[in-house]
DNA sequence: AAAGATAAGCTTAAATAAACCTTAAAAAGG
DNA sequence: CCTTTTTAAGGTTTATTTAAGCTTATCTTT
């Protein structure tokens, strides 16, 4: 499995080879966004991994430009803070998931692994529980009863339930990864946005419904 | 769920203690790296959090000495703000995740869940036990009558019991290990919780019961 | 060895506390 | 402005604890 590593901090970028190599990757690595498009179009890589902040290209362009030149290869995105402008720019600009740094090298490899097992761009765009769908591009959540568009907030639960429906989500969990460690929102406002996906939910007449288990968390079942 | 953390900043160390202690964990802390081996090695631990700047020996090579004796406990290293070679030379010396100070205590916590999840419910999500089992993520016993909800406490019990079956564990050890040390409830709760679990077990006919050894404690048995 | 006495454990119902829901309105942000 | 997000408050449901009366095993005494 060959990866291509664009990441501009030399420490990071030798230790992330390390680590690839001893999963048993071939890893070739870069310190730039245009080296990045260099690689990738010329060369033959099974996956990705791409810094956003990098020199003379960041890496959200470097991944427009080789989607324009018909690249499908999967792509994950790192990014410094858990900025929703950097993830959706990431999402819309054909990234198959992303990741924040700091994070547990496990769970890079883990994503690594996950976006290489499907190793098609855009069909996994949506996802899809019962009989309703949620497009990862649009926002929009469509089932029989027409479709609606969910805010930021309100995708990001939907589409974290979506993605592991059997799962059992914890509303800590949710404010972790939705809202960040150092937000000082209150654990209220997810209680507040599962009602609001409920609503959208029964708004286009789901057969879904978000299913809370009281003390252990959030998952989806179907009515 | 037991932790230990190596930290010499004196607060520091009291502080962490604590937060530990609060959320449930029993920690035993340590002020330096040859100490840390000492009780890593010898000690029963379901995580280690490790300071990278301590006296005698440093972070990353006692987690570097514990990992040849073969301990494969999930690791948090704690370094310095942007020490990168530090977070580097920890990643590649087997860490599962490394946090730099300063940092959020949430963030700490919502880490070593994450690592320590790892461990309970990432391979072994379930429990089986005589023609029962107990999805540690939903929270759901089934068995050949059907399938029943357990809530937390009720949970915590069957789970205690049902991943060592041939122990007898002592009320006390349920009230340290679910109620925590610092709980003012009586004993009697625990009386109660065993009821209720007996309950729901034969609600949904499982050929198991939990069984009280007078004085000692109880265990489960096959009827 | 039988009769109480004592303590350990059992069960239930009611009271309390915590988790969760919903709505409306205020605040933040484009 | 208009939309999204957060806060706040009151309401509902469910989990947890308390408390009290009960059973059963073990121990004491005769």
């Amino acid at each position: 499995m060959r990866i291509l590593l664009a990441e501009d901090e030399p420490e990071l970028n030798r230790a992330l080879v390390a680590v690839f190599t001893k999963n048993n990757y071939s890893v070739d690595s870069v310190f730039d966004g245009e080296e990045a498009v260099t690689y990738l179009t010329e060369g033959d890589y099974d996956c990705a991994v791409l810094d956003v902040m990098m020199p003379k290209m960041d890496g959200i362009t470097a991944l427009k430009t080789i989607r324009k030149a018909g690249k499908t290869l999967p792509v994950l995105i790192l990014t410094a803070k858990s900025e929703i402008d950097d993830r959706i720019l990431g999402l819309d600009s054909g990234a198959d998931d992303y990741l924040t740094k700091p994070f547990a090298v496990k769970e890079l490899l883990a994503r690594v692994r996950a976006i290489t097992r499907r190793l098609t761009v855009g069909v996994d765009a949506n996802l899809t529980y019962g009989n309703c769908t949620l497009s990862r591009s649009s926002y929009l959540l469509s089932a029989p009863g027409g479709e609606v568009r969910l805010t930021n907030k309100e995708f990001q639960i939907l589409e974290m339930l979506m993605s592991a429906p059997s799962q059992v989500i914890s509303p800590e969990t949710f404010m972790e990864k939705i809202w960040g460690f150092d937000s000082d929102s209150d654990i209220g406002v997810v209680w507040v946005y599962v009602t609001y996906v409920r609503k959208k939910l029964a708004q286009v007449k789901a057969n879904v419904n978000v299913k809370s288990l009281r003390g252990a968390g959030y998952t989806l079942e179907i009515v």
